[in-house]
DNA sequence: ATACGTGCAAAGTATTTGCAAACGG
DNA sequence: CCGTTTGCAAATACTTTGCACGTAT
């Protein structure tokens, strides 16, 4: 029961824009709809095999806004790029664990973490605004192949 | 008292690697020397202030080796391109806080971090072979400047 | 000699920017 | 109408690759 749902964030966020143009429009639909993060590459493809003719400039430009005010998280991985999610209402949030392997991502979440994160986030000189965990490693269709 | 000197590591990892040229060899004495992560830009622009006729592209060798074969640890933050450093012996690492104002960066260390991150990799389907933490926000020196 | 390392320049990606046309209110 | 947004193409930024030459064993 999270206390925004990804319409809801949907809804929210195109209000609070005051002028969308189809392209962040597009986006921003296409983000509520998604229960982890995407590239901007995957939203681009996405978007232009559903008969948007959107730009990838578009995409860049609606997601650079999006982050910056506060309603889209960027998450970054290898070097492929970053990856982009809607931020819900309410705080609640997840981390990611990344198989160097094959590539695939699943969120968590971790209410003890989140805990050691706040407590930590206190005794900082630093106004801490975010934080973002990554666990790297094999995920279990890839670990058994592992023969080296 | 960590369990393995900045120059211990600097030793060890030249020993590793069977015939470093010069190039490599200067890298790992680079970053032998740092507290810190730095970017392949900022190793490339040292050496090269420093006499070294070094290319680029042999930094980015460098570090690729050095990394696959674990000296090295790989830190993404913003879109600003990777940042690396030594990992050294005896498990100890810090993770970071970057201000996204002047884009400073802070090495911190959190024990009660570590547990937790540590219990989460036993429950995960992940063979977790390593993690990730940055802390965004403003730093000492930016926080204070914030009047919008 | 032989295999590995190196620098340079060219090629790739991911992302940003300039600009005229389309759009939204 | 007037400022914003968009798509395209060109420009950047970061990283990788091809290749001929250097270097250590």
């Amino acid at each position: 029961m999270p206390s925004s749902t990804a319409s809801e964030w949907t809804e929210q966020t195109l209000a609070v824009l005051k002028r969308n143009g189809r392209a962040r429009r597009a986006v921003i639909e296409l983000l509520g709809k998604q229960s982890c993060c995407l590239s901007a590459q995957e939203i681009f493809d996405q978007l232009r095999a559903d008969d948007h003719r959107i730009g990838i400039a578009s995409v860049y430009r609606s997601l650079e806004q999006l982050v910056r005010d506060g309603h889209v998280h960027r998450v970054e991985f290898g070097p492929d790029g970053a990856r982009f999610e809607p931020i819900l209402a309410g705080g609640e949030h997840h981390h990611h664990l990344v198989c160097d392997d094959c590539g695939r991502i699943e969120a968590f979440e971790d209410a003890e973490l989140e805990q050691s994160i706040d407590k930590l986030e206190r005794r900082t000189g630093f106004t801490v605004e975010g934080h973002e965990v990554v666990l790297h490693g094999a995920c279990s269709v890839c670990a058994p192949a592992r023969s080296s």
